[in-house]
DNA sequence: CGCTAAGCGGACTGACCAGTCCGCTTACTG
DNA sequence: CAGTAAGCGGACTGGTCAGTCCGCTTAGCG
């Protein structure tokens, strides 16, 4: 996929895509390449030789957030417990949630990349095993659940409680 | 406040005041201020006649939406049954937040505003009531439950079930 | 009616931003 | 170490936006 770097341009584009990851959590889907390239201490004419839009920048950034999130499901389904590790789960992406301002719009940016797709296989898992259990109510699902991320950033107790089986 | 207004001044003010409502419940708060002199069918001049500046325009629809809310809790608050009447008021201003993009940012720039301190009372009054009459958890208050209005818009069932007293 | 101040709208400005381009620099190859 | 392609950055473009200004229009008073 991607060719030979050399060794200047390699360290480039480290380098931005750190920057771009600080600037898109701190500001949200809005900061200027400007302010990225600035951060990242380049040109910003850099940061479009190696993605062709700003809006391809931000996807290759939250593609990693998003794999991130999946790696913690799949390690929540190696839990023995299905009602715990659901919810620590539930409360890890409201962490990431609260500390990046980008993800919601950066999430709609990415729903059509097979990142995302793995995610909701793995959320799916991690929501019906908990459901077998008998520790999240039936009647949800799990992009219901994504959908409820920031809602359990701010509320958690109220939402999990919500999320809870009832009777 | 207002000095008297000449008749077709006035008549544009209502206008651009219906337009501007539309516009920011459409396309959010960065509805532009020529899209909505368009829609009221004024010049762009006529807005800054009438508010120094955009944010100014905002804020006074904004204020109106709160007014709306305001005013349904306080309808609430004449129910004779605490549980449901505000139940009902959350499902009202969830209907109005999924009707308009701009309720969230809007809220944020009116929080200093007499307006939205009044409704924080209603809100208020409504939730401590629900809770004496054991409908309603103890350990959230109305500031929470306004917080959760987006969640409710989408999950109505597992917000509200959070919210209800537990035991 | 005629006078005038209130009102009008659109041309204009300056700030900002994504994306392009090209002359200079530098890492690697042989 | 020399040649060169890969890489670089910043000037430039075109578009959008909020906010200003001024010559024209008109409501409404006397």
């Amino acid at each position: 996929m991607t060719a030979t770097l050399r060794s200047d341009a390699k360290r480039n584009l480290d380098r931005l895509l750190a920057a771009a990851s600080e600037c898109f959590a701190e500001h949200g889907v809005d900061a200027s390449v400007d302010e990225i390239a600035r951060r990242a201490g380049v040109g910003h004419g850099t940061v479009f030789r190696r993605f062709p839009t700003k809006e391809a920048l931000l996807v290759a950034v939250m593609v990693e957030r998003v794999r991130d999130l999946t790696r913690a499901a799949e390690e929540a389904l190696e839990d023995p417990e299905p009602g715990p590790a659901f919810e620590r789960f539930l409360r890890r992406a409201a962490e990431v949630y609260a500390q990046n301002r980008a993800i919601v719009e950066g999430f709609e940016r990415c729903v059509e990349t097979e990142e995302v797709g793995a995610l909701k296989v793995a959320v799916g898992r991690l929501v019906r095993r908990a459901q077998h259990a008998g520790a999240v109510r039936r009647d949800v699902t799990a992009e219901d659940v994504m959908d409820l991320v920031p809602a359990v950033s701010r509320h958690p107790d109220v939402v999990l409680d919500g999320l809870r089986a009832t009777r």
